[in-house]
DNA sequence: CTCACTTTGTGCCTGCGTTCACAAGCGCTT
DNA sequence: AAGCGCTTGTGAACGCAGGCACAAAGTGAG
């Protein structure tokens, strides 16, 4: 399921918390879900908890980690060099999750050679070469919308088989081939539309704004 | 609905095609939904569509905008600077689409005062004031996960009523406060499930690659 | 050993979202 | 004017995920 993740890092969390054993509440809390469906969720994975006492937390981490398949380390190809790839190519978070960033791709020829979190930034021409020579099953598309097709066009040609989206695109794969899309506008305007189920304009948030504090100097002019 | 943003994006290429009718299965596929979903979803912001025809491109980006609370400017704060930071303040898909970004927050003073995006960086010790003078009810942190939490807090306390949270924490809020998580290292999680069940292991997929183009180079050591 | 307490694992029910399939409606052609 | 073909809008069935509530199982105290 899409929650393990989830509940890896709160378990994650709590092993350096020192915690040892954990109760199906707890971690429910910890992890934002309800306690039913957690237990249910594990359950899936077998029976690893025990009755009156809970879980052992190092013991569940490992079987998460295994279902989830971060037991070992997966190869991961970053396209797209700008603001966005250099986040995610500095972002800690992957390295330390069973993903290893293996190669650094962009079609402009004035980024290639440039040295980006301790990876050199090849040109497109080589995207095929290296998804077979570090054997990449993972790529990740962080080039404007423009180009994005193509890209994952020639990823799955070169036998990509799991895609990472941030272009604000729909792509089009092939059945065996899994997409998932991060769209960061598209949050954006989902918090937009429960904004104005609330308030109806942003002129009203200026005046809610105001009325929290009274006695401050009005600070947006009706 | 949270499709409505994908058709937004849909019919927004399609208006720019020159297209001026469109019919819910042509729609359907751009957007990568059933054309039944579509119709629904559709139906629940009023009959927009003639039958026979399709409906008017123009008319219904007109009235999704208007829908999703769009056809104003919502203010944003971005709290922490880092990679992330930078990309999302560079990032034009929210300008053109109804969002400002009107303030710059990060805790670090060494980044304070620097130019970002045309913005000055503030401390965060001016969030609250910010987010007052400038009527702002959106909030995106891009922190690390240790403060996530603090300037949630911060951010509720001044009166954000929505917040988009890219740190790797589940944020404890009032009931009244829309929360959206983006977290990238669980998106490649659950990539790397799927791609488990697939192969079993990256020595797999590496042997799958080599057997894509056998006459290559074995790429990976067996 | 027994009893009371805690916590897991799960059967069952409820409700929501998705999809199928079709009737109603519109325009174009003859 | 009338019929035909296309497309919308929606009723109804289906399936699935979520949550309640309880039985099963383990622990510790007396």
């Amino acid at each position: 399921m899409a929650r393990l993740p989830v509940y890896l890092r709160a378990l994650s969390a709590l092993a350096e918390s020192g915690v040892s054993t954990v109760s199906s509440e707890e971690l429910a809390v910890a992890a934002g879900v309800n306690s039913a469906k957690l237990r249910k969720d594990l359950s899936h994975l077998g029976s690893y908890g025990t009755r009156g006492v809970g879980y052992d937390v190092d013991y569940l981490v490992y079987q998460v980690s295994r279902e989830l398949g971060l037991s070992q380390d997966w190869a991961v190809v970053i396209v797209g060099l700008g603001h966005l790839g250099h986040a995610l190519a500095n972002y800690g978070g992957f390295v330390s999750r069973g993903f290893a960033i293996r190669a650094l791709v962009d079609a402009d020829a004035s980024l290639v050679g440039a040295d980006v979190a301790g990876l050199k930034v090849s040109p497109l021409s080589d995207l095929e070469r290296l998804v077979r020579q570090h054997g990449i099953a993972i790529g990740v598309i962080a080039t404007p919308a423009a180009g994005a097709q193509e890209v994952c066009d020639r990823l799955v040609a070169a036998g990509v088989s799991s895609i990472l989206n941030f272009a604000p695109t729909v792509l089009v794969v092939p059945a065996e081939v899994e997409v998932r899309k991060v769209d960061m506008s598209i949050e954006l305007q989902i918090l937009a539309f429960h904004e104005q189920r609330k308030v109806s304009s942003p002129q009203q948030v200026a005046r809610r704004l105001n009325e929290v504090l009274p006695d401050e100097r009005r600070a947006v002019s009706s």
